[in-house]
RNA sequence: CGGGGCGUAGCGCAGCCUGGUGUAGCGCACCUGCCUUGGGAGCAGGGGGUCGGAGGUUCAAAUCCUCUCGCCCCGACCA
């Protein structure tokens, strides 16, 4: 392609609206643009590097047997009143009525659709398995969509769905989509990590992300270097670093004003871990005290999976459940039910005596307190690996891909079923797996950038080299061009070619923005050796070759 | 949805606090001509704005007030 005849407009300055390293790219060198919150326009550019993408989702998807179909992104609301995410679902859903007023939606996931499809096609045990796929737009009402291209409210995503007999099935499914996946991400030039995650309202036991290393990233996932232990800290599990145990005896300590662990760590000289941080917590079943080490944090999600639904107590609450005022809670002499996290189940604290202004030294598990044990803090950097007893790394990420375990969710309520071979009716057990084409190219520009610009990996690259003619009015520079741009495009090379009459500079800041991985830059001095020279965008080294090596140099 | 910030030419911004400088300004981009061609050249000339929108205060509003729309960031949410 010719460089004057596309739609590249490179910005010079940074747009003010953009932060994320993707997105400020993404716009300058002139890939995407902005049509309203969460909604973008791919260029020319943006729209190869994508397709650059799919190509190689489709590649490993239909080599584990899946097939591409496409589904509607208009959904009658009936099917998805069936599963009952109609109701579930708040205002994420785009929903709207047809002429003849009946309520619809745009499809978010299509895991309704899909299953709709299983119900009427599949029959037999011999019908499976199958694997089903498709490159569609989803479109979510995001509360709040940002960086650009990694959150918006229309997008692309990759979804198949598997259709087994029995778990068995199931378990070859999502291990064939995670190599695949694994394969995918390697090919595109990520840096990834698979963890296991929440499978959250998708429902089913087990669930793993696909995450890409990135400060821009929403998710965070814990590590361990000697195990291989690997989960987003939404269900990460860790031992919170051991503390020397201390034999006070049982005290109370006048702690004037000191209300915070902070403070009364302070005070009585005393770091953080030795206390007990008592929260008082409102459930649907009532108030629940939650115990943490005084170092650490609760996590509420962990805490959600125990008592559910909770908030935080008003200060008035306090008093009234517990008979004190907030700062000097403590957990002793309580009918309330008390969760607390394992890492309090030994040792010696410090915390709130029930009184105002005292605090007791010498609490011991089990002799001052008892209280259901469960992990609830959040895991962090420096935590001790449950699996391994090895040091947890803490690392901010980009989801690119998912992966489910459906079962019968869905099976089910919408009634998939096949007959065995014995006859017998059952529900077809399913799998449901995600990946985000943007979310690749975004991630792949986070991890591969520098002060010039983006620098792609070759696979994914809208062009394989950029030729840069630096000089178009001089007859032999273009002569030499034309000619390696049409022995390369033969060769199957895709070549842009900077055909614009604009000075040296402008096309080296161009091309190092748009970050084509090859460069063959055409100039006039090294033209008269019979030299053209061929540069690495990454590394910015650069070798003359004699102009008829060129195509074979590269 | 809560908190914060911002809307002035295609892009980046100044002007607003303290209303009035005459035709609303600067840089880049754009158009014409000359010149130039190895890291976003130079000179000369030129085009482009209902100052996000509506209402109000005032002799006078980009500037003050009210409402409203949009965008970004933090948080909540995220199938």
């Amino acid at each position: 392609m010719r460089f004057s005849k596309m739609l590249i407009p490179t910005l010079r300055e940074i747009p003010a609206d953009a932060e994320a390293a993707s997105h400020i790219l993404m716009l300058r060198a002139g890939y995407v643009r902005q049509l309203a919150a969460g909604l973008y326009i791919y260029l020319p550019l943006g729209l190869r590097v994508i397709e650059k993408i799919n190509k190689i989702i489709r590649e490993e998807m239909n080599a584990i047997g899946a097939q591409e179909i496409t589904m509607p992104v208009l959904h009658p609301a009936e099917i998805w009143q069936e599963t009952g995410r109609w109701f579930e679902i708040g205002d994420e859903m785009f929903r709207l009525k047809d002429r003849g007023g009946r309520d619809m939606c745009l499809g978010m996931t299509h895991e309704e659709i899909i299953t709709w499809l299983a119900v009427r096609e599949i029959r037999s045990y011999r019908d499976l398995p199958q694997i089903w796929y498709q490159i569609q737009t989803k479109l979510r009402d995001e509360a709040r969509p940002k960086s650009g291209v990694l959150r918006t409210r229309e997008f692309l995503m990759k979804d198949s769905y598997s259709f087994d007999a029995d778990e068995d099935g199931l378990e070859r499914s999502y291990q064939l989509h995670a190599d695949a996946y694994h394969k995918i991400f390697s090919r595109c030039g990520l840096k990834f990590y698979m963890v296991e995650s929440d499978p959250g309202m998708m429902g089913g036991a087990t669930a793993h992300e696909f995450m890409a290393p990135s400060q821009a990233g929403e998710d965070e996932v814990v590590l361990c270097a000697s195990c291989g232990y690997a989960a987003n800290i939404e269900l990460a599990l860790s031992s919170p670093e051991k503390i020397e145990v201390r034999e006070w005896e049982f005290e109370e300590v006048y702690t004037p004003e000191k209300r915070t662990v902070e403070d009364v760590s302070n005070f009585l000289k005393l770091g953080p871990e030795y206390f007990i941080k008592s929260i008082l917590l409102i459930s649907n079943e009532g108030p629940v005290l939650a115990l943490v080490r005084g170092d650490q944090e609760l996590h509420e999600k962990k805490l959600n999976k125990i008592i559910g639904e909770h908030r935080p107590a008003q200060k008035e609450e306090v008093k009234d459940i517990l008979g004190v005022e907030a700062g000097f809670i403590g957990p002793m002499n309580h009918k309330i039910r008390i969760i607390a996290d394992i890492c309090l189940k030994e040792g010696v604290y410090v915390s709130g005596a029930n009184k105002p202004h005292y605090h007791a030294k010498g609490i011991r598990p089990g002799r001052n307190f008892t209280a259901e044990w469960h992990d609830i803090h959040i895991a962090k950097e420096g935590d001790v690996c449950h699996k391994c007893n090895g040091t947890l790394k803490v690392e901010r990420v980009i989801e690119v891909g998912n992966i489910f375990k459906l079962g019968t969710k869905y099976s089910v309520p919408l009634k998939a079923l096949y007959l065995d071979e014995k006859g017998l009716e059952k529900p077809v057990i399913m799998g449901s797996y995600g990946i985000g084409p943007a979310r690749i190219a975004a991630a792949a520009i986070e991890q591969n950038n520098d002060r010039d610009g983006i620098i792609w990996p070759k696979s994914i690259a809208p062009f394989d080299v950029e030729i840069l003619p630096l000089n178009m009015k001089d007859a032999r520079t273009k002569e030499v061009a034309g000619e390696i741009y049409k022995d390369l495009t033969d060769k199957g090379i895709e070549v842009l070619m900077d055909d614009r009459d604009e000075r040296a500079g402008v096309k080296f800041k161009d091309a190092d923005l748009i970050g084509i991985p090859t460069q063959i830059i055409i100039g006039e001095r090294n033209l008269k050796e019979g030299l053209v020279e061929i540069k690495d965008r990454r590394t910015k080294e650069t070798r003359k070759v004699k102009i008829e090596e060129c195509k074979i140099s590269l």
